[in-house]
DNA sequence: GACCAGGCACATC
DNA sequence: GATGTGCATGGT
């Protein structure tokens, strides 16, 4: 792997022009990030809106609403982000998860980023993307997510294999970027706002405003 | 009607 | 370890 320099600090500054700053994640408070990090799995965040508009209206979004609300309720409410029958269970082994442990998501913060990782990966339905969102976005640490677009995009124009694993991929960001977790939240909504209008299809992909040399000169494979 | 979306768990080879 | 499949709604 290249240590430094490979230029993604340049990509991420021409996303960064093109569509400012990103303002990511929407959502008020910590609970709503883990809900909608669980909710858009495989799901388009339109779809996950109206799910949380739901929660909210219904007042279920805290941990105690959500572990007493009956499970065919939950179904009811996330139903729009399709998949809500592992969704809803999803939801309540997490927040009986973060109760059961911690009581809190603010007691669990004390915790190390390694340590809370390993911790958010035992619950079922938390994958590696997820775990890192929640890291990044509720916990504020330093960590790369690594989603499909950000694999698509960079595999795209030439920086690593499209089927690199998860891990390599994500240390492969954090090496070569200053742990600043601001630069990374807004790193990873860049490549989705990026992904959403570039990587679609490979005929949107040629009119990229990334297919510019100056961002991809020396682009033999870094990984 | 096919394809995709801010994945994950589980089965099978 | 790699690959395949089910989960499911809503937009293009």
């Amino acid at each position: 792997m290249k240590e430094k320099d490979s230029g993604i600090l340049k990509i991420y500054n021409a996303m960064h022009d093109y569509f400012g700053p990103s303002r990511w994640w929407p959502a008020d408070t910590p609970l709503e990030i883990c809900v909608g990090a669980i909710l858009t799995q495989n799901t388009s965040w339109k779809n996950v809106e109206r799910c949380i508009l739901n929660l909210k209206k219904n007042k279920v979004l805290s941990l105690n609403a959500l572990l007493e609300i009956r499970v065919g309720d939950l179904q009811k409410l996330i139903r729009p982000s399709g998949f809500y029958v592992q969704k809803a269970k999803r939801l309540k082994k997490f927040c009986s998860f973060v109760y059961g442990n911690f009581r809190s998501l603010k007691n669990m913060s004390l915790l190390d980023t390694d340590t809370l990782r390993k911790n958010l990966l035992t619950v079922e339905g938390i994958g590696p993307e997820t775990a890192d969102s929640i890291l990044l976005y509720v916990f504020e640490r330093p960590v790369f997510v690594v989603d499909a677009y950000t694999r698509r995009l960079f595999s795209r124009h030439g920086f690593f294999d499209e089927k690199t694993e998860y891990g390599t991929i994500k240390s492969f960001f954090e090496t070569n970027l200053p742990g600043i977790s601001g630069l990374y939240k807004d790193y990873h909504a860049q490549i989705v706002e990026t992904g959403k209008l570039f990587c679609r299809k490979a005929a949107l992909c040629d009119k990229c405003f990334l297919n510019n040399e100056k961002y991809f000169k020396n682009n033999s494979k870094v990984i």
